[in-house]
RNA sequence: GCCCGGGUGGCGGAAUGGCAGACGCGGAGGUCUCAAAAACCUCUACCUUCGGGUGUGUGGGUUCGACUCCCACCCCGGGCACCA
């Protein structure tokens, strides 16, 4: 027997694989499709153990379907641009280029190092001409389809990167790349209409079964949907302006005279300051039913009409240098959700639109200023924010809406007038109640979605100050970006024509080589590339010359892989259709909202330009754990704690390091690295190795059973590990088919366990007859070694055509079959309980029937059931009787 | 604050409401060996007066039976967050 080598095994079998073609998908094939894919990589360096861990899991899922009888297609490529090339290339001063195919160089070898089953052929590397080109063409599909957008606004400004930012690059006030803080500045860019889509992006998550909650969970909070009304609040007059102060800004007193309501009037909610002529300023809200307990109103202090608000009021510099103020506080502080609350009356006032009541108006720092309309009603009573800012600058809280357990819910709920209670509250009230002082709607149960907010929106909507209203959250996406690596947008400035598109057969617009970007020389001031002519009047003009967001080349290169060398299209849509939705994605959680919704977006968007027939591009998703040193700390450079997968390799094979990442745990759970598990699944495949040797060295022997022997013994055994071998089976399959590769290798070494034990009892003197016992060993050889091949594709591979002498590759081989029938023993060891509490354990036949198995279980525990009753008596077959006695 | 996960031996982790701790690491002892390595074997949750008792973050509940289901709480990780 050769002793297991990795290191003389491994390579010899990638060539081979290589050679033959084994993994190049075949598109004619009448096998049914399955598409396995993994979040491609960015080419930062060498890989990382997340990146063993990613890839070896989308490995183990295309080998597994592919001897499940699936034609699988599973290709790999780069996510190729960004900073890092460029900051590299200005320290070396270098090329981007240069740097970036150097790592996508190393990546590759290390990945077929790692025995990854990739179909080279269909590889996509997103700098690539022939790929960032059909990037452009979907800009300007994008752009036809009313998508692209280009507006000043103002935008995330990220200083040590040089560049804007999406919203969703934007962690805590910090540049997700390099966590410098982002400012704010006023900028024109490029967006992407993604908010067009927000209500199919959200709606659809309910399609996604094969998704993880958490991400779906992320992704339904980033849209942030939000259902509610908006309310016009007319503008008094500066001249009608009762209380020019600020200091007499309060409702005045403490009980405002009865207000006229539909109740008294047979009318709706009045109308009154809404005529067409007078000012108004809209708020967004999701508790109209609260509308009678307001009794102020906030603008932020990014409100755009401010300065026109505040013209002429006696406090108006003081107003305007507050917002200011304000406007400059960082976003990280602003991140910060409890922050102080700072603010100041601008000695105007709103009327309610629900009583008419006049109502201050307020600057301050707490309202967000690209959420609704920039301004909101504020109800104290019912809402923490307000509550807070009341109390510090001594503003009325109104109660409107309370429990009915509360005491002071008795003492209002008949109130006719409107009693300006100065609560003792120490917070808000922001649950479900019944609603008091609020004219007609007083006793109606009031909250969110309530049927006071219906009512109220309703008479509002009548009334026409009010109209029913969904907010969400989500942002369109700003895709532009100041930085040279990138893909350029084909965008053209022309003095005449304005901006106008790159024609499609002038794509792709491409990145200048010659660019000393060391030198500080940028897109903008490279003449050759920023000159040209409007392709409309000819004229001279300038080119665009900000890149798109890395995130645009991932959003749409999993269907690119299905047609990689379309020269016509970014794809054939048969081809794309044909293989997609992905049936299994693979990646890390970090993408959780990023890339996964990005790739979504784009999916609908070429869906409904008709290129695609599916409306989700990914049908089941994995979302990797990370992997932590052992400590559980982020491995990191700065750290000293990285472990590398090359010394692994070098150490113990690919296959080890395959097997050692599969069975630290759950997939999608973190992975404490712990040095010592590569070593011992060297071991286990080492014990593997010597046992299909060993079984096929009895696979010949017919003398195998000798009765004249210790042959109970050894019968035993052959039976157990037969009945081993399906059980076994069973599972690997079950495991791998729910990706549970951490109990599926546990299975297979079961399975290991009882061939061992096996072989061991059987001394090499005893030589014994038996028709059977030859063809079991070779079967039990065979199916091991199926078993470990997407764990271990190299050993697998090697015992498969040396040692058990087959043609062709381990690999082509269908999965093995098992017979749930053989994997049941004849007699099972159940326990005993009683009321409960294990007292023995017997043997009782596999398929006792309940009276055999009691009667055994009492025999059993005889002593302890003397002088009691017997209540009850269950029996689970194959697994216990419980005993309850008195 | 809101929304997701999670809490099981010395460690990583197993358990469709049915024998908690599979499988592996580590540890102890042994076989083989001149010796070591490798390999193989046995043991390895805790307490115990050796009868048994206690154990899956805590406290209740449902059930013949709960790591698993329900209620309340504690702790850890993640996401969102002055979003009206």
């Amino acid at each position: 027997m050769k002793a297991y080598d990795p290191h003389e095994i491994e390579p010899r079998l990638q060539l081979q694989w290589q050679e033959s073609g084994l993994y190049t998908v075949d598109e004619t094939s009448d096998k049914p499709r399955k598409y396995v894919l993994e979040m491609f990589p960015y080419p930062s360096g060498d890989i990382h153990m997340g990146h063993v861990s990613n890839y070896t899991y989308g490995d183990v899922v295309a080998r597994y379907s592919r001897m499940r009888g699936f034609n699988v297609l599973h290709p790999m490529g780069w996510d190729a641009f960004g900073l890092p090339a460029e900051n590299a290339a200005i320290k070396h001063h270098s090329h981007p280029a240069k740097w970036t195919y150097d790592n996508i160089d190393t990546q590759r070898a290390s990945f077929k190092r790692m025995g990854y089953s990739y179909d080279w052929d269909r590889t996509v590397v997103a700098c690539d001409p022939e790929y960032y080109r059909w990037g452009q063409w979907i800009f300007l599909e994008f752009w036809r389809r009313g998508l692209v957008e280009r507006r000043n606004s103002p935008v995330n400004w990220c200083d040590d990167c040089g560049t804007v930012l999406a919203n969703e690059q934007v962690i805590d006030g910090r540049c997700w790349r390099c966590d410098s803080e982002v400012q704010k500045r006023d900028l024109t860019q490029w967006y992407y209409k993604i908010t067009d889509y927000a209500e199919e992006l959200l709606a659809d998550l309910d399609q996604l079964t094969g998704w993880p909650e958490n991400v779906k969970q992320q992704q339904a909070n980033w849209i942030g949907k939000s259902e509610g009304a908006n309310v016009d609040f007319a503008l008094v007059p500066l001249a009608e302006t009762r209380s020019p102060l600020a200091s007499d800004c309060e409702i005045g007193g403490d009980v405002v005279p009865p207000i006229s309501c539909p109740a008294e009037s047979g009318s709706g909610p009045q109308a009154s300051g809404t005529n067409s002529d007078r000012e108004v300023i809209t708020v967004f809200t999701t508790r109209a039913d609260t509308l009678f307990g307001c009794s102020f109103f906030v603008v932020g202090p990014e409100y755009e009409g401010l300065a026109a608000l505040v013209a002429g009021t006696p406090n108006e510099a003081d107003v305007l240098a507050f917002a200011e103020e304000a406007r400059k506080v960082s976003a990280v502080e602003r991140a910060q959700g409890d922050r102080e609350k700072h603010g100041i009356f601008t000695g105007r006032y709103v009327v309610n639109p629900v009583n008419g009541e006049q109502v201050p108006v307020w600057v301050a720092d707490y309202v967000v200023a690209d959420y609704g309309t920039g301004a909101v009603m504020a109800v104290p009573c019912g809402d923490q924010r307000d509550f807070d800012f009341a109390r510090k600058y001594d503003l009325p809280i109104i109660p409107i809406i309370l429990s009915e357990d509360d005491p002071l819910y008795e003492q209002l709920k008949d109130q006719q007038g409107r009693v300006v209670t100065q609560v003792d509250w120490t917070e808000a009230y922001g649950a479900e109640g019944v609603l008091v002082q609020s004219g007609p709607y007083t006793g109606m149960k009031g909250g969110k979605h309530s049927p006071a907010e219906a009512a109220i929106v309703a008479a509002l909507e009548a009334a026409g100050t009010g109209k029913r209203t969904t907010e969400y959250r989500l942002r369109d996406w700003l895709i532009s970006r100041q930085r040279y690596w990138g893909n350029p947008i084909p965008a053209i400035h022309c003095p005449q024509c304005g901006v106008v598109p790159v024609p499609e057969e002038d794509l792709p617009v491409r990145l200048p080589e010659d660019i000393d970007l060391a030198a500080g020389e940028t897109l903008a001031t490279h003449a050759g590339f920023a000159n040209t002519t409007c392709p409309v009047c000819g004229g001279p003009a300038k080119r665009e010359t900000d890149t798109m967001d890395t995130f645009t080349c991932s959003s749409w290169y999993y269907m690119r892989y299905c047609d990689p060398h379309n020269v016509h299209a970014p794809f054939a849509s048969d081809r794309v259709n044909a293989w997609m939705p992905v049936d299994q994605y693979i990646g890390g959680i970090e993408h959780a909202i990023l890339h996964l919704l990005y790739s979504r977006f784009f999916t609908k968007v070429l869906r409904d330009a008709g290129m695609l027939d599916f409306d989700e591009p990914f049908t089941n998703l994995l979302c990797q754990g990370m992997v932590l040193d052992a400590h559980g700390e982020v491995m990191s450079k700065s750290k000293g704690n990285v472990v590398s997968p090359e010394e692994m390799i070098q150490d113990y094979g690919a296959d080890a390091v395959r097997a050692a990442m599969l069975f630290m745990g759950p997939p999608d759970k973190e992975k404490l690295w712990n040095d010592d598990i590569v070593p011992s699944m060297m071991k286990f495949l080492n014990r593997v190795w010597r046992i299909v040797h060993d079984l096929v060295g009895k696979a010949g022997d017919d003398t195998l059973f000798d009765p004249q022997a210790d042959a109970s013994d050894v019968h035993t055994l052959a039976m157990a590990m037969k009945r081993e071998r399906h059980r076994v089976v069973g599972k690997v399959t079950d495991d791998f088919d729910r990706n549970n590769f951490n109990t599926a290798l546990a299975a297979i070494m079961e399975l290991t366990n009882a061939v061992a034990s096996f072989l061991r009892l059987r001394p090499a003197d005893h030589r014994m007859a038996c028709q059977t016992g030859g063809p079991l060993c070779q079967d039990v050889a065979e199916t091991l070694v199926k078993l470990i091949a997407p764990i271990a594709p190299h050993m697998a591979d090697e015992l498969w055509q040396t040692v058990l002498g087959q043609s062709g590759s381990v690999h082509e081989q269908p999965w093995p079959e098992y017979d749930p029938e053989q994997a049941k023993a004849d007699e099972v060891e159940i326990a005993v309980q009683l009321s409960g509490k294990v007292k023995a354990r017997i043997m009782v036949a596999a398929d006792a029937d309940e009276d055999a198995a009691v009667a055994a279980a009492k025999e059993a525990v005889e002593a302890q059931l003397a002088g009691k009753t017997i209540v009850k008596q269950i029996y689970v077959p194959g697994r216990l009787v419980n005993i309850v006695a008195k």
